[in-house]
DNA sequence: GGGGAGAGATGCCGC
DNA sequence: GCGGCATTTCTCCCC
């Protein structure tokens, strides 16, 4: 198959997205250096100018650049040659496009959000309006601060006044949940003077190791679920439209 | 545009990738939870039956699922429903497709790994075999080591033999840096039994936060860039390739 | 499969 | 822009 490189340089410049199959071979210099040799690649140029290559195979791109990049289809050396730079960040990406299987030039227009649930934010909301998911003790003071102290996710005080810091991991905390909430309160007690901050894990699990390293520094765990706002059909019923 | 469900899924059954672009909603559930309104997208369903769904704009997927889901078109209440899931990670996509704007089923082969430099482990392999880029007391022992004081990046001696670790980043350190590096001396010492091992953060460079944490613990930073040994042809040329 | 850590991480928000 | 941190992170490697 053949490609008009003038359609497809005005796509470009047009807000088009456009889709490729090929074979093709890739270069890339920036952060890193990458060479990658002959394969099919589908090969995606958003509206916004982001670049996406990919394998038939995996999820991740193989190679790619950021929106706002300059892309621009030429001849070069006897090829065809996608030729890909950021300047601002000294990124490149050249394609040497041996064979195109197909080609799709698109407007496509989409201004929707995606609205998503289950989040650490979501955790650290539900523990501060139900704080009994951590202790009846424990009275939520506030949430997500960005303050002097750290990125607290749930910042309060147990009956007897003493500060609790909670940290929040919508999946299984590790090493570093645990030096993060450990960074928390050395900077609460230098900052306020005192001695006795405590400090809390909430997540679904925690690793043995982590667990270990948390109870060394007298700070406890308590296991808890992100909640799931949105959860609208049985899952079961679900299981059964399958098979 | 018309879609046959006979031929859409006899293709995700013969190892075919797919590109579909499409005016579709979006529903998913498994970690998370997401609705995503009608809206133009791009859907590709890959040999190993990956699934990415894109928007026009940005450079992550807006929504997916990994290798090995499974794909059905089926018409249900009324619309047309891509619908796939992954029963082990009890993860489901639901596609409403509302209008078929383009589809292309493709046999697409390519075997090749990428190869890539300038990673952390090449940086540690590049101080390992140039020690005198961290001192010229500094005597290395061992790269790479996921022994049981950790997964330390290098580790050696000073002409004193005090023991250094050298924690290594690609961009610029932080505070899990500092933290990974305090973690692997505190062990060190422990399990050796003693009171002097010394630690060097070793990257282009390191936040003031950071490097004050650094410091308050008498560990050292090292400016260094990691090596880029595919680099063939000169950033200054290939600018002027483009205007 | 879980744990630990890197990634050309990306994306978000705050300063 | 940088900094700090979450992510349906993903990926790799090792146990």
């Amino acid at each position: 198959m053949e490609i008009d490189s003038t359609t497809f340089n005005a796509a470009l410049n047009n807000g088009k997205s456009i889709i490729l199959s090929c074979n093709c071979s890739v270069n890339y210099s920036g952060r890193a250096e990458s060479f990658l040799a002959d394969g099919d690649r589908i090969i995606i140029i958003k509206s916004d100018k982001t670049l996406l290559i990919h394998q038939p195979q995996g999820s991740n791109p193989i190679n790619y650049m950021k929106e706002g990049a300059a892309h621009k289809l030429l001849q070069k050396d006897g090829n065809l040659v996608l030729s890909s730079s950021n300047l601002a960040l000294k990124e490149y990406v050249n394609i040497i496009l041996n064979k195109i299987h197909s080609l799709q030039i698109l407007n496509l227009t989409d201004n929707q959000k995606i609205q998503l649930t289950g989040s650490e934010k979501d955790m650290s909301d539900m523990i501060y309006n139900n704080p009994s998911l951590i202790s009846k003790d424990f009275k939520p003071l506030s949430r997500e601060e960005h303050t002097k102290y750290g990125f607290i996710d749930v910042f309060g005080h147990d009956k007897n006044n003493t500060l609790v810091v909670i940290e929040c991991k919508r999946y299984s905390a590790d090493f570093n949940a645990v030096d993060q909430l450990l960074r928390y309160i050395k900077k609460i007690k230098e900052l306020k003077g005192i001695n006795n901050v405590k400090g809390i894990i909430a997540a679904p699990k925690i690793s043995d190791n982590a667990l270990q390293m948390l109870r060394d520094h007298n700070c406890e765990f308590r296991s808890v679920n992100p909640p799931k706002y949105l959860e609208k059909y049985d899952k079961q019923q679900q299981k059964l439209d399958f098979f």
